[in-house]
DNA sequence: CCGGATGTTCACCT
DNA sequence: GAGGTGAACATCCG
C-alpha cells in the first residue's frame, strides 16, 4: 500500500473532513472489497445514520470511529488511495496511475451534504471490514521506543528486512521504507533479525524514525534519497557502487554492498 | 509481449 | 511451529 507514510496522509485528511458528518449511504459496487463475509447490506445497516468520531491508524490500518457502532477498518493495498469530498490524501502515489477512473471506486460513504469519502484502487488489493483485529499488529514503526524495537527483533534468525516487514512485529513498515531505512542505518538486509547489536538496533531506530519523518515531509514513500537507484545498474547514492538486488521476504529488495554491513 | 510494481493472504513445502 | 515460496488479486509502465 501506501505505506504507513501514506496512510498517515489519508488519516489526516479523514480527520480533517470526514469527522462529525453523519454516514447517509455507504457505496460499496464492489463485493470483493468488503472482507470477512461482509455485504453492503451490513456494512450499510452499521454505519447509516451514525457520526464518524475519530480516525486512528496502526500501521497501513485506518480506523475510523462511529459513534456507538462498529469501528471501519481500510486497507489500501499497494494502489489504494482516499478521497474526500473530492481532495485526495496524498498527491501521488509511485506505482498508482494518474488517471482517476470512477471504475476504480471500490468503497464510499456518502455524507448528508453530498460530500463522499471514497476508496480508489485499481488493483483491487485493498479491502474493507468492520471491527478489524488490531491486536494482530505489532507496535506502530512510527514513534516506537527503543524496547520495543528490540522486542520486535529479537528471538529470531529470520532476516531483518524480512522481520521489519512483519505487521505482526512491527506495523507500518513496506518495502520502500524498509530498504531505505536499512540503508541509512547502514545494516545488510539479509542479516538475522534477532543478531544485531544492541548499538546497531539503537542505530536503526534513529534512521527509522528520521526516514519516516523525512519521507513524511516529502510526501511519500517515494521520496527516499534510495528509490531513484533501485533499478538494474543502480549506484549506491552514498559511495557509487553498484546496488545489489536481491529478494528477501518475499519482495524485491536493493542494498548497498559496501557500506550495509 | 514480458516482467515487475508502496500489500496481504493462502496453499503447499521443507 | 517456523519460515520460505509461489500464486492470486488488476492495472499500468518500461
Amino acid at each position: 500500500m501506501p505505506e504507513l507514510v501514506e496512510v498517515e496522509a489519508y488519516r489526516a485528511l479523514a480527520a480533517r473532513l470526514a469527522l462529525g458528518r453523519p454516514v447517509a449511504a455507504v457505496e460499496a459496487p464492489d463485493a470483493w472489497y468488503l472482507k470477512r463475509g461482509l455485504d453492503a447490506e451490513v456494512v450499510g445497516g452499521a454505519l447509516v445514520g451514525r457520526d464518524l468520531v475519530a480516525a486512528r491508524r496502526v500501521g497501513k490500518l485506518l480506523l475510523v470511529d462511529t459513534a456507538g457502532g462498529p469501528t471501519l477498518g481500510l486497507r489500501f493495498g499497494m494502489t489504494g488511495r482516499l478521497v474526500v469530498d473530492g481532495r485526495a490524501g496524498v498527491d501521488d502515489l509511485l506505482y498508482a496511475p494518474h488517471r482517476a477512473e470512477a471504475a476504480w471506486e471500490r468503497f464510499g460513504l456518502r455524507f448528508a451534504d453530498g460530500g463522499r469519502l471514497v476508496m480508489v484502487d485499481p488493483r483491487r488489493l485493498g479491502g474493507v471490514e468492520l471491527d478489524p483485529d488490531e491486536v494482530a499488529l505489532g507496535p506502530d514503526a512510527a514513534g516506537i521506543g527503543p524496547a520495543a524495537l528490540r522486542r520486535a527483533l529479537a528471538g529470531t534468525t529470520v532476516a531483518l528486512k524480512a522481520r521489519l516487514l512483519d505487521q505482526s512485529r512491527l506495523a507500518g513498515v513496506g518495502n520502500l521504507i524498509a530498504d531505505e531505512a536499512l540503508w541509512r542505518a547502514g545494516l545488510a538486509p539479509g542479516r538475522a533479525a534477532g543478531g544485531l547489536s544492541a548499538a546497531e538496533v539503537r542505530r536503526l531506530r534513529t534512521h527509522l524514525l528520521a526516514t519516516v519523518a523525512d519521507l513524511t515531509e516529502r510526501g511519500g514513500s517515494h521520496t527516499g534519497e534510495l528509490l531513484p537507484a533501485r533499478h538494474p545498474g543502480g549506484r549506491c547514492p552514498r559511495d557509487g557502487v553498484e546496488l545489489v538486488r536481491d529478494r528477501i521476504g518475499g519482495r524485491t529488495t536493493w542494498w548497498c554492498p559496501v557500506h550495509q554491513l
